[in-house]
Formats: C-alpha cells, sequence, structure tokens
DNA sequence: CACGGATTTGAACGTTGTTCAAGTATCTAT
DNA sequence: ATAGATACTTGAACAACGTTCAAATCCGTG
C-alpha cells in the first residue's frame, strides 16, 4: 500500500473541508466553487475528485460537521440546566439555544437545509441519524409532559415541536419574509413552545 | 409606439411563465434552464432577457404566482367554515389547507423558500406584501383566542404559529429528514395547534 | 414605398462542475 | 541501489450554464 498518499490525501481531505466551511460560512455554499478552492488549498481541481464523488458531496460532509456541532451546542447548554429547571423551561432553553446557534452560524445551518435535495440516498440517511440525536435531546423533557404517552408518540410530538421551532427560526431569519429581529424570534419560540406545554398540560388533567 | 410590439411581449411573457410553472412543478426550479425555456416557447435565448432583468426575476415571478394561488387556495377553503367552528378548529383547518396545497405543488412550493436567497430587494418587499394576506387569516381567528392582546402582539403571535405549520410543512415534506407520511403530518399539525390553543386559553383564564 | 428607430436574434463570452490521457510519485523485487 | 510496475495526481479539455450585444429584422410613419 501507499501509505504516504493515503497521509497526504487525509490531510487534503481536511484541509478541502476547512476552506469550504470557512468560505460557506463567508458567502454562503451557492458561491463555493471548485477552482477557487482548489486554488486556496494549493491542489489541482482534479484532486477533489480524486477524494470526494462530486462537489455535492464535499457540502454534505460539511453539513454533516455543521450538524454535529449544533448538536454538540444544544448537548453541552442542556447539561447545565437537564437536572433543575420544569421540562417547560428545558423545552423553552432548547429552542433558544436552536436560534442562538443559528444567528450565530446563519449561512453554515442554512446550506444544511438549501442543500438538501441535491443529496443522494446515502446522505440523506445519514442525516437522519444525525437529526435523531437532536431529537433525542426533546424527548427527554417531553416525557415529563406526557407521562401517559407511548414511546414513539412521544418522538412524532419531538419531531413536531422540533419542526415548529424551526420554521419559527427558519423564517425569521429570512430577511423580509417575516420582517423580524432575533429577538422578537425568540419572543416568538418562547410564546410557542411555553403556549405548546401549557396546551399539553391542560389535556393531561 | 409599437402595438403589435407590446401585444406580443405580453403574450411571450405569458407563455414564458406558463412553461416556466410547468417546468418547475414537474423538474423543480433548479432544472429550468433558458435555452430549453426558449426552446419550448419558441423564442430566442436573448427574447427572455428582453422581458425578465434575468432568470431570477422570471422565477420570482412564478413564485409570486404560487404565493398567489396559495393565498386563493387557503381564502376559499376558509370562507366555507369561518363562521361556524371555533377558533381552534379554524386554525387547524387553516393549517391542513397549507399542508394539502404543499402536498399537491411540492415543487413549485419548495422553489418559494429555496430561491428566496437569490432575488433582489424590491422582490422581497413584495413577497413581505403577499405573506401579510396569508397571516391576515390567521389573525382573525387569533383575534377570538386573544381578546385582551394588542393588534401589534396577535400579529406576532400569527406569525409564530404560521411558521410553526411552515416547519413542520417544510421538514414533513423533505423525504428522510423527518420520515413521514402526510398522515402524520397533519397529525403534528392538529397536534401543535390544538396544544398551543388549549395552552393560550389556560394563561387567559 | 422607403426610410429610421425600436425590437429581436443567436453566435459568442466568461464560468461552472466534471473527466481522463498524460505525467509523476510510490512501492516492490532483484 | 536501481529498474520496473503500479497507483496516484494533474490540469487542459469538454459540455452546459446564464448573460450579452452587434447585426438582422420588424414596425410605424412621412
Amino acid at each position: 500500500m501507499a501509505a504516504k498518499t493515503q497521509i497526504r490525501r487525509e490531510k487534503l481531505r481536511e484541509a478541502l473541508l476547512e476552506i469550504a466551511e470557512r468560505r460557506i460560512a463567508e458567502n454562503g455554499y451557492r458561491a463555493l466553487t471548485a477552482r477557487e478552492l482548489a486554488a486556496e488549498a494549493g491542489c489541482a481541481v482534479g484532486a477533489i475528485y480524486n477524494i470526494f464523488k462530486d462537489m455535492d458531496a464535499l457540502v454534505a460532509d460539511v453539513n454533516s460537521r455543521t450538524g454535529a456541532r449544533l448538536e454538540q451546542a444544544v448537548a453541552e447548554a442542556f447539561v447545565q440546566t437537564a437536572n433543575a429547571g420544569t421540562p417547560k423551561g428545558q423545552l423553552v432553553l432548547l429552542g433558544r439555544i436552536y436560534l442562538s446557534f443559528v444567528v450565530a452560524n446563519p449561512l453554515l445551518w442554512s446550506a444544511i437545509f438549501e442543500h438538501a435535495g441535491r443529496v443522494g440516498e446515502d446522505f440523506a440517511a445519514r442525516r437522519e441519524v444525525e437529526n435523531a440525536r437532536l431529537i433525542g435531546h426533546i424527548v427527554k423533557p417531553l416525557r415529563l409532559l406526557l407521562p401517559d404517552a407511548g414511546a414513539d408518540r412521544v418522538v412524532l410530538v419531538a419531531r413536531a415541536l422540533f419542526a415548529a421551532v424551526h420554521g419559527i427560526v427558519s423564517l425569521g431569519l429570512q430577511r423580509r419574509f417575516l420582517a423580524e429581529s432575533p429577538d422578537e424570534v425568540a419572543t416568538q419560540i418562547t410564546f410557542i413552545v411555553e403556549a405548546f406545554c401549557d396546551g399539553v398540560a391542560v389535556r393531561k388533567g
């Protein structure tokens, strides 16, 4: 085998992902071109295709990293209060953490969803796994709110709640769609999540 | 002036929008190319640019039409039950109408949001107006639910509720993101909206 | 009918992602 | 250490894209 080759490939792979991530964060994934990427990495354009099937696969890997960073941010910030607040407070906190990550990384985060339609079946499956982890954080406090519900139903509700918060963040971020400041978006998240929790509590009783 | 010219331009404009709309509905807006569009319309590629500033402007116009059709569908289906059901039932109905439109026109609807980042300031402003109409349908039943809230607050909540439903539909539609059938998505919408309404009602009392 | 300005045309331009024959580096065997 | 074989990298070339603009065409008018 070619040991030196494998090491070089690994280094280049890392460099390409690093550069692509920075460029996407600065200018969006649409502005990422193979030639510029190769030029900054100091390699030939063809070298990209030795490592990644195509540019879409590269962007999908960057998106995977972004998803992991998001999940990590949620996990870290959440353990601090996991055993403290009420389920309602925990769910609101989760939503706010999600929002703050998106505000801090708008273009990287956008890339995940804007690029979603361009990836193959395998990449989509991988992202589903990544998302399950994110949903897992919501499931825990939700179980306390829905003690009588089955596991499947809790997951379904968790997904719905995640999607709802995602929608508020998503439209809130798009300038001019629902013109709002991050503060207003945070207010909306709080309102929806709290109302949801109160509504669920009513039905329980 | 050239009367014949203006008529021809108007006819071509309509034909281009019609063709573009059908092609987007069939293959997504990314598959729409200037050359194919011109070929099917029986005109030169340059002719497109006599009528639209660029391809983005053309897609923006198609999206505008789609938005109008959506608003119309909501309005039509809603008048039938506006004076009948409870505010809660009306809001759930709104969400389901939204979902059914999206299921019927997935690619046209996706184009609105996937293309959002590519349009100029003026187009974005126009869409904000279009969206205000959609929000207006939510505001009416919401006022009954929040009789003590100011108009601004009701609009803010209406936007949040719309965004929440939008998020559920949006992620629900993306295959593999949160793998779900349209039925499951409908269940999620019902659950979120009802819980929201119940929660709001609790706080009122 | 012929003239002149407005309008339409499509070849050409600059970029894009992607490929693959040719060149270069690496490993093995003597 | 060297030669041969194998694997890898390279960047010019390709097809397709949106967009432009000199040239051709059409239209209303004197």
